[in-house]
RNA sequence: GUGGCCAUGGUGUAAUGGUUAACACGGAGGUUUGUGGAACCUUCGAUCUGGGUUCAAUUCCCAGUGGCCACCCCA
């Protein structure tokens, strides 16, 4: 705080790029998301962890994909003295999946069924709901291949959203298969731009020798055509792949959430397989549904249509939030087995900007009713003594110990709302007593000490 | 990484190629250490950084940095 040498300009610290402080209201705001988020997912049956910030660098270059974006070029890594090579996590799962295998979880009651919040980070351009340290809150389940396990990190996603105020949700979903399936397809995919690879993006004519599969990602117009001639995923579904996603859909349709078989999304991260999902808020009507693709048989005869929408391009908005089934991850990792799981990432900061979320204040947020008011030194001195009394009775209060006169501390309570004061001056202080003053008919009692939480307590 | 727009006290705004950069809010102190929403007074505090053009730059130019936005990709 001082002052001094002011004249000499220095340079002030600031933040690093794409990473803010959150405070005041804001902090309120991410505790009080968290602390709802968690009250539901435990309530479904998921157990809180918590993983560190750094991890390896293989976890990610394995486990997520060496050629994917926010391997390639996205990660905060470093080197540490000892040589070891650590980077900043990016995502949630593969830390989460590092530590059932390392703490052998696969011997625990399976499912394991787990949720996390906390920052993450990404090095790349801030932008519109991106920075480069977000906070994300995720659930996972490990352990099991069951549909029901989709569904549930679904719907207790769906719940924490709505929650949170928000409204016009929409459910991208789609179904990439398996080891079975998946390469035939993706084979198929490539063989059918390879045809047309004369009229493809710079960016897709790369992508089809490097990965096929986000060839489905291009929004370039130019090869927009040509993407909507182009297989889909869930018509080269193995057995398997079919009847599992078929299953995860009509656990959504008895849970009554709408969603929208969206055949381009195939995500990112190389570790997904089977069922794959994105989370928007819709905010303009329907996307057109362009000439209907060949639908998965999943739907079955009766049901669906009303229930569900069709469209060729969605992700009209930023994704709220967005996972899948990574059964591959663990042996990606180096397990010997397979791990079959599925979890979701939800971004808060893109949450907190949709326009149904409603602010959430955590619970340790109180609204004081009384204001502790002290004049005079000696009475100043004992002030955080009877504060303590009434911590201890529970009491919450508001104060502005520094001040000093009168006056002062009771316009702030004023500004603050607050309906009564305690005033504990000189005189009160020799009395060990207190002025308990209702600071709306202006009238005041004298109340000891002793009996002052008992007292405040059948005023409110 | 690439591109566009932007950059003045803590916050929000104003102004200018030329003495002291204006206003509001805010903070601190006071009028008033013993009874409040007010008023008044005092005070704190800024031209992002570095180069260039110029007699003179906060203003014009370039670069950097940061912010917002878009692409890429994603939460």
């Amino acid at each position: 705080m001082t002052k001094a040498n002011s004249s000499a300009k220095k340079e002030v610290p600031t933040s690093v790029k794409g990473m803010q402080d959150i405070i005041g209201e804001e902090s309120y705001a991410y505790s009080g998301f968290y602390e709802k988020a968690s009250e539901i997912a435990m309530y479904y049956g998921f157990k809180p962890i918590e993983t560190p910030i750094l991890e390896k660098e293989e976890l990610f270059t394995s486990g997520v994909g060496q050629d994917t974006d926010l391997v390639e070029k996205e990660m905060y890594s470093l080197k540490t003295k000892g040589g070891d090579h650590l980077v900043m996590r990016p995502e949630g799962t593969a830390p989460i999946m590092r530590a059932y295998i390392e703490h052998g979880m696969q011997s625990w009651t399976q499912p394991v069924m787990l949720y996390y919040k906390g920052p993450f980070f990404r090095h790349e351009n801030p932008q519109k709901g991106r920075t480069r340290q977000f906070q994300s809150f995720g659930l996972e389940i490990l352990g099991t291949p069951k549909a029901i396990a989709d569904a549930t990190v679904i719907h207790t996603t769906m719940i924490i959203l709505k929650e949170a105020g928000l409204q016009n949700l929409v459910l991208n979903i789609n179904s990439i298969g398996d080891r079975e399936c998946r390469p035939k397809y993706v084979k198929e995919l490539a063989n059918y731009y390879k045809k047309h690879l004369s009229e493809l993006c710079v960016d897709c004519k790369r992508r089809v020798k490097e990965n096929p599969l986000r060839l489905l990602d291009c929004k370039n117009p130019k090869c927009q055509v040509i993407k909507e001639g182009a297989p889909s995923s869930v018509t080269h579904l193995c057995d398997e792949c079919r009847s599992h996603f078929k299953e995860v859909l009509e656990y959504l349709e008895a849970l009554n959430i709408p969603y929208r078989i969206n055949n381009n999304l195939v995500r990112g991260l190389d570790y997904y397989s089977r069922t794959v999902f994105e989370i928007t808020e819709e905010t303009y009507e329907d996307v057109p549904a362009m000439e209907a693709e060949e639908k998965p048989e999943a739907k079955g005869g009766k049901k669906g249509d009303k229930n569900v929408k069709e469209s060729e391009i969605v992700a009209v908005s930023l994704a709220l939030g967005g996972g899948g089934r990574y059964d591959y991850l663990a042996k990606n990792l180096g397990s010997k087995k397979d791990i079959p799981a599925i979890g979701v990432g939800l971004g808060v900061e893109r949450i907190f900007m949709t326009q149904g979320y409603k602010r959430m204040d955590p619970r340790i947020i109180k609204h004081p009713k009384v204001y502790f008011i002290q004049l005079g030194t000696h009475a100043k001195m004992r002030s955080l003594n009877i504060i303590e009394i009434l911590r201890n009775a529970r009491i919450p209060i508001a104060q502005s110990l520094a001040k000093d006169s009168l006056g002062s501390q009771l316009s702030a309570a004023e500004k603050n709302k607050i309906p009564y004061a305690i005033i504990f001056g000189e005189k009160e202080a020799i009395d060990d007593t207190v002025i308990v003053r209702d600071m709306n008919t202006r009238s005041q009692e004298t109340v000891k000490i002793t009996e002052l939480a008992k007292y405040v307590k059948t005023i409110k």
